[in-house]
RNA sequence: GGAGAGAUGCCCGAGUGGUUAAAGGGGACGGACUGUAAAUCCGUUGGCUCAGCCUACGUUGGUUCAAAUCCAACUCUCUCCA
């Protein structure tokens, strides 16, 4: 059983979510008598989250789902500096337009995993809001002088650009004096008393913590989550397209379930657990699953997570896709696909252009030697001659031309 | 401001005048085996009009028949000193 009373720690505790808490017994008889405000803060270095920030938003939506605030924090001042934590080198600096544009982008996946309306919503703050406005010397006075510069030096995640010999710039060294009082000025906006965050997190939230002590503030607390690797060691979110990206211009949502349906078995559990919503007896039964069968557990973990962040609708529709392709052998309308002009196809394309005009290969050497290596088909039948021409004859009954690279990507072209 | 050290391909890291598009490892991708898994084995891993050519070892010049390798200046980083 577990060992926390409230709703909130005993769900995160059970689904596997917690790494560290600050003062667990504390936090515990707090949220378990009281509602409580929590936060995650999210970069703005990209037009999209990831994968890895899944976890804390999810954690969000459990804060929000046993009946307390949750806060989605966008981080449109501290991305205006870039957070050093456990980076071997310096980012590179945003301009105010592309965190403004960035965090347009990024709102938008949020409200189908949180609910900004009705009764307990969450509610979504900049910390631009108050990080812009800031004077100085003043700052420097009221909050510089609370951080002990020989402490921050201490911590890990700066230990690695430091042990590296690489320039740690005094900008960046800000970072997590902002975030630390981002959680102050939280909790006199909002009352806010809990941060979570991944694990590479816990340094800039103890801060916080640390802060609001020093400067006679209430006492906050901090939940972090493990760091999220793949049962092979390897970090969670690379795909051979780079980040899977949750919203669906960047990475389609057939994509994103078939990044699901590709988990380790060793994962499918402790996936279910975090990913989804499903309850826990439900998942046992899913993760006791043996050989070949736990790929029913795999397709469940994918449709669900799929459907938390892109919809029912999306998800399904992934699944039936995969199930026609893959399950059937057949040519499934879905698949991603790419037009080319009927007159293009008339005269015929050089194979190798049109496997990079599919994305399958960033070259022309690339996709010659991904035909050397036998990974080319054409309609799946195997492709070895890299000077071929594809045109209106390989179009099949469907009135398309599948091209496939390996076993798992599969385009259609489409004559426009 | 002074004295040293360093900058190599996605990452780490060898190479210190010529067979170097650059050892080795990691990662990634493909193949075999499977279950659209893992592990294992094999292959590939700068670009192109690909038995040839072009571009590349921080930047810019120079020496040389020939430079990642030698020289100069510059940029950036680190360490120690002030």
């Amino acid at each position: 059983m577990s060992r926390f009373k409230s709703d909130f720690l005993r769900i995160l505790d059970e689904r596997g979510f917690i790494h560290q808490i600050s003062d667990p017994e504390g936090l515990d008889k707090l949220a378990a008598t009281s509602r409580i405000s929590g936060y995650v803060g999210y970069d703005a270095t990209a037009t999209s989250i990831h994968i890895g920030n899944l976890i804390t938003v999810t954690m969000l939506y459990w804060l929000q789902e046993t009946g307390h605030q949750a806060i989605s924090l966008m981080g449109g001042g501290t991305s205006m500096v870039g957070d050093p934590s456990f980076r071997d080198d310096q980012r590179q600096l945003l301009t105010p337009e592309k965190i403004a544009t960035n965090i347009e982008s990024i709102k938008k996946v949020y409200s189908n995993i949180l609910r900004y309306d009705g009764s307990n919503p969450a509610i979504m703050v900049n910390n631009a809001d108050w990080l812009l406005e800031l004077k100085y010397v003043e700052f420097l006075r009221d909050v510089g002088r609370h951080f002990s510069v020989n402490r921050m030096l201490s911590f890990d995640s700066v230990k690695l650009r430091l042990d590296r010999e690489q320039s740690l710039s005094f900008l960046e060294f800000n970072y997590m004096i902002m975030q630390g009082y981002d959680f102050t000025e939280l909790n006199r906006r909002y009352g806010t008393v809990l941060q979570m965050g991944g694990s590479d997190q816990w340094g800039n939230i103890i801060n916080g913590v640390d802060l609001s002590h020093r400067m006679g503030g209430p006492q906050l607390y901090a939940v972090t989550t493990p760091l999220l690797t793949k049962s092979s060691g390897e970090k969670m979110g690379k795909s051979a397209s780079g980040a899977v990206w949750l919203n669906g211009d960047l990475f389609s949502p057939y994509d994103f379930w078939q990044y699901w349906r590709n988990t380790e078995d060793d994962d499918v559990t402790r996936f279910l657990k975090i990913f989804t919503r499903l309850p826990l007896d439900e998942i046992a039964r899913l993760g006791a699953l043996g050989g070949s069968e736990i790929n029913e557990a795999k397709k469940v973990l994918a449709t669900e997570t799929t459907a938390i962040v892109h919809g029912r609708a999306a998800a399904e529709a992934a699944a039936a896709t995969a199930r026609t392709t893959f399950e059937e052998g057949r040519v499934a309308e879905n698949l991603p696909s790419i037009d080319v002009p009927s007159a293009e196809l008339e005269s015929g394309l050089g194979l190798l252009s049109l496997i990079v005009r599919a994305g399958l290969a960033a070259s022309n050497g690339e996709a010659r030697r991904h035909v050397q290596g036998g990974a080319v088909r054409i309609n799946d039948e195997a492709v070895s001659d890299e000077r071929k021409m594809v045109g209106s004859g390989e179009i099949t009954g469907d009135g398309v031309i599948k091209l496939s690279l390996g076993k798992k990507k599969h385009i259609l072209v489409r004559p426009a």
